[in-house]
DNA sequence: CATGAATGAGTTTTCATTCAT
DNA sequence: GATGAATGAAAACTCATTCAT
């Protein structure tokens, strides 16, 4: 029988915490955002905080860290490895913006704290080997000829740029990311990149 | 009688300020900026500061508006409105691109700032009017069939997210932004949209 | 039956905190420690603490009234009460000196505590009554010539000062309190107050 | 024309923070003093005591220089270095004592602070350099046979030990610091260390 | 006009105490 | 009785803004 308000650190609080955590900080932004919005936001008190996040820049490496493993894990968890390069295209194409659809604040989240100077090592590390992951799919289908011959890192930057771009447009609703226009958007994509 | 230092408000320490935050919301934010910072910086009086602008979000929106005009009018100015759109396109680029390489701070303090919450509505405008202008001459070349036939804001989103995204690995270093790396993103671009 | 951590509350608890509360308290004094440290020193509960003590001054002055108390009787205990007032003074030198030694955390908690405003007024009255006993013996051999005939006040002022001045050098570890140096200490203290 | 509220730092100011804090560090100790208890007395607000101490922990060093070089000077300024030891000794009991009365804050303030972790090593320094003076003055007239043959450190620590003892007495009220009593305190500490 | 010391409301964080389990 | 998560008032400290000089 699931419990709830019971004596051990509970792990529902630690996640409204990290919930409201994510809604402030994606919105206002990390020094725009007071601890004791966090806490209201959260219902909790503003020392409970401090029970689960050592400091405010602890907790906005969780969110960080959580989301952008949530992200990575939801576009790479069985990722078809062996299919041609073109239908995983789709598949990233697809997961990516669903991710970012699904969970907008997240996403937007991630956007505005990429290169933040309070993210730790841990949080630059996880930035990291998602970006790896991506270089190293692209590398090896240029050396199959089926993309472009260019520094792999443009390809790269030229996709996620785009599809961000596209991403933000839709959050800010000057676009409506419907099925026909995403698939219209990596069309678009692939044309930009394959050889 | 030539007149320095008298009692009306000097314009060099009017962009002294506006230089200073220009260097520090770049890095540090808007919230992560302290005043007094800015006014050691910029080598005046943290009442100076005042006397110049009214407030810190005052600041924050004239830097915004002169910095995104000096964008608007360094890739508008003589800008080629009878050309074929490819010339377009490229003049576009290579001038966007020369901006955000002349001015790599305002470039990512564009970026950061773009939809904050601080930014009134001239500094809306002024980000809207260049929008639109980027609709338009993409509106007019879909008609012409020389661009893809979907949603215009979708082709824009493309371009605008791929060449920002080229850029700020750029600034990150993972690129080397010579020309000839420009030359070849600009072809990729080129190929997404171009019918 | 043996019965152990039953419902009445246990005298091992109750001293596990005075201890922890000793330790604590003459390192960082009463309100630079922390009562979630003083309940983790002890192995116990935060909220277990408050089944002992009502409040935190409450368990300062019951520290401070155990110790005082058991300082007072290792050198009252079986004191040579008719015995000529030069031994009763090696008698009292040595038991001080030899709980000083004992009780190194005791002595500081005490000295530093001395005149605490958080002391209750039973502290205060352990205190006075250590204090009356010193005087009243001083004062009966003023009256029997043995000791100066000046203020009693000023021969236990100087005789408790200088002691406590030798055993802090000691604690500091400026001084090595051997038995030669504490008969060495005594005899300089004699001569300062015999007549 | 001595100004006062000008735009330069105010020495004022300054003094009138170290004097509150002095106040309120020796009645209620360092922890149990409250930064906006200290602003309210000096007359100043909160942040302004942070434009003349950088923490709480330097405004505490602060007042401990301070009072410990002035009571070094007090004692030390025109010390007759040539006198007898005798001499000598009656000007150091005299001039202490006079400092200790004139300044009763701060000789409890540098009897409560003495070895407190917050400390820094400036602090530890001024101390050890006054401890100093007195080892080697001591050590050099008992080469002269003029004190006991005892570790010079004990005899230092009999002395000062007696005197604070005598002094922290008065200020409690248990004993009236007239001139004469103090003379005969005196007396008692030379018969305790003379050969 | 320019200054920068001063302000005090607001920030992050701590901690004595409580109370549901 | 014992627990320790939770509380929230209060702590140390910061900073946008003002105003006497």
């Amino acid at each position: 029988m699931a419990r709830t308000g019971t004596q051990t650190p509970s792990p529902d609080k630690r996640e409204a915490i990290l919930q409201a955590a994510l809604e402030l900080f994606s919105e206002y932004g990390f020094n725009g955002t007071a601890m004791p919005l966090v806490s209201e936001r959260a219902a909790v008190s503003a020392g409970t905080i401090y029970r689960y996040f050592e400091s405010k820049e602890a907790l906005v490496n969780a969110v960080y860290q959580k989301w952008k493993e949530t992200m990575l894990e939801s576009i790479l968890d069985g990722f078809p490895q062996t299919a041609p390069f073109r239908e995983q295209f789709h598949v990233f194409w697809q997961r990516f913006s669903r991710f970012a659809q699904d969970n907008p604040m997240a996403f937007q989240f991630l956007e505005l704290h990429h290169h933040a100077l309070y993210l730790d090592q841990r949080s630059r590390d996880t930035e990291q080997r998602g970006h790896r992951q991506m270089l190293d799919i692209f590398a090896e289908n240029q050396r199959l000829q089926i993309l472009k011959p260019f520094d792999t890192e443009l390809l790269v930057a030229l996709v996620w740029g785009a599809l961000s771009g596209v991403l933000k447009a839709g959050n800010k609703g000057e676009l409506n990311l419907s099925q026909e226009l995403m698939d219209q958007a990596e069309a678009c994509c692939w044309e930009a990149i394959r050889r």
